[in-house]
DNA sequence: TTGAAAGCGCTAACAC
DNA sequence: GTGTTAGCGCTTTCAA
């Protein structure tokens, strides 16, 4: 910056100041600044900006997994809300799996981020304190939790299933099941399950369908072969519901594979809106639980809170139930 | 860090050791400074850390976009590379833009990352000229460009998409058509499009079988709209090759729609190998890239070069043709 | 609108 | 194995 400043015959500070967007420098020379620093290849040096003026521009956000549309959706949405307030997104994956959670909430605290926007509510001991006395935004998403560390922008999963089986049943379905993945992992999916169970009770019905479909991420092929799990050992099931539309594809292709007509001999729900939902021959049967608005409120929440405003803290997203091909109505 | 370093009767200096890994200190001495850290809350501050030694621990990467199983999957892969050397992605999405590019590497580069790794071969001029003199390891991926910026991790989309040509053609089909994206945009799905009209060249075939699908990223629907395109233009198609298997799945699903058999009536083709393409009915012919091994390439590329080995600039992913359900030989 | 002085919180380099 | 000194490249603060 100071050989900057000496090309462009100004002090440093000038030059720091031409670089900034409000920047109080006359245009001219602002021009002259700029012209030097790419004569020079100057690039801007973020990192001592960010250690005296103690703003680092970063966010930091966890998801469980970057290959899963919902959340490089909701990710997508935050993004380009915090482009336009010079805002990054430092990420994080983490694997399903709240120790590494942990670990990588640790590692994004020591880069001060401005906020922190973690995917669902539980989290280890540490995490919490952690987050706790980070003395920034903490935003839980993708999930209501009863005693939130800060902020929430979510919705019920087990709500959005209670639902779901709502419908099932008034279409007539008595025998239903649930393929999901291992509670402990995925606690989105573990709530989608305790609300399949609860509905199932409500409605006097037995939830003793329930496959379990191993450690998340449930893919396609590990639906089918829970499909086929749940086929083999009751055969007379009239209703699947899915953890995500992904493992209700699965499900679906199998039963295309055995000759079972879906949905006339067998209803299917998933979870998510993906895109396949939509297209595949059945549509199917889906939770939209709007994965970029919740994206885009958590971002504008960050925005308004690092603005000194008293924003609402706690933002509910309510999922909508798309009945699509997989469970049409009076057949 | 001088609290601390109060706290645990030791001079700071001694606490920044402690919390390095290699860090020669004594043994009982860095546990007292650990535990005076946690009572008081204190955690590393990486960006006074980062200007200090001049070593960000940052690897900036650009993707076309986040919401893509083949990109998410070589993200994930560089990052479980990255975690055992403490090197964090920073990551920026272009959507299929070089101008977005430019722009988001300029912000990367402020960044002070230790790498930098793009997908593609295809820049702006500034976006060239910044990463010429940055001054670090630069690795251009999912591709094998004439004039590569630094090194290279990638293949050859028109070679590619040349064997499925030839694959379809040994199968008797000389009516085939392709659908890709606007090839201003994504620029390797404008190669496959290149390869595919060069090995019909090859052929002695016509190449007039080209549906526009519009602006990446093409999507299932953009996929099952431009098979109808096709279809309707031309109903006696025999094959079609599709810019990805996400457009391929839509092109299925539309000829389910019209009853038109597949592969008997006719083949389909994608790219990618994504979920899918394995478990849909049928299963769809595609080309894996080896999104994976690119990633875990390019990781280790840098890795290598950062610990001042002379590492090979040049990796070659070779792609596999996965013949599958969408074209069965001999029908 | 511009400049000078001081220092953000760490660590390289050296000494002991 | 531990401490001292100096300073990384910016920006805050104050003055002109």
């Amino acid at each position: 910056m100071a050989d900057v400043a000496r090309v462009a015959g100004v002090s440093p500070m000038t030059v720091s100041r031409a670089f900034k967007r409000d920047g109080t420098v006359n245009a001219e020379t602002r021009a002259r600044v700029l012209a030097a620093a790419d004569q020079l290849g100057y690039v801007f040096d973020r990192t001592a900006s960010n250690l005296k003026s103690q703003r680092t521009g970063f966010v930091a956000a966890t998801i469980p997994s970057l290959n899963n549309a919902n959340f490089a959706e909701t990710v997508g949405a935050m993004s380009e809300v915090f482009e336009a307030h010079d805002l990054q997104i430092l990420l994080a994956a983490t694997g399903y799996d709240t120790a590494l959670e942990e670990r990588s909430i640790e590692q994004l605290l020591r880069r001060r981020p401005e906020a922190l926007i973690v995917t669902g509510g539980v989290h280890t001991d540490r995490a919490r304190r952690m987050m706790e006395s980070a003395a920034i935004p903490v935003i839980e998403t993708w999930d209501l939790p009863r005693d939130p560390i800060g902020h929430v922008v979510g919705f019920s999963n087990a709500a959005a299933t209670q639902e779901m089986v709502a419908h099932f049943v008034a279409l007539g379905h008595r025998r239903i099941g649930f393929i999901g993945g291992d509670a402990d992992r995925d606690t989105r999916g573990a709530d989608r399950r305790r609300g399949f169970v609860a509905a199932m009770a409500d409605h006097g019905l037995s939830a003793d369908r329930l496959i379990d479909a191993g450690t998340p991420p449930i893919t396609m092929a590990r639906g089918a072969q829970a499909m086929a799990e749940l086929l083999d050992s009751h055969p007379d099931t009239e209703a699947v519901i899915c953890v995500s539309d992904l493992s209700a594809f699965g499900a679906l292709t199998e039963c295309q594979r055995r000759g079972i007509a879906v949905p006339d001999a067998v209803s299917l729900g998933g979870f998510g809106a993906y895109d396949i939902s939509a297209i595949s021959v059945p549509t199917i049967t889906t939770v939209d639980a709007h994965a970029r608005r919740i994206g885009e409120e958590a971002a504008r929440l960050v925005v308004a809170l690092m603005a000194g405003e008293n924003a609402q803290g706690r933002i509910e997203v309510p999922p909508r139930l798309l009945v699509r091909g997989t469970s049409r109505p009076g057949v």
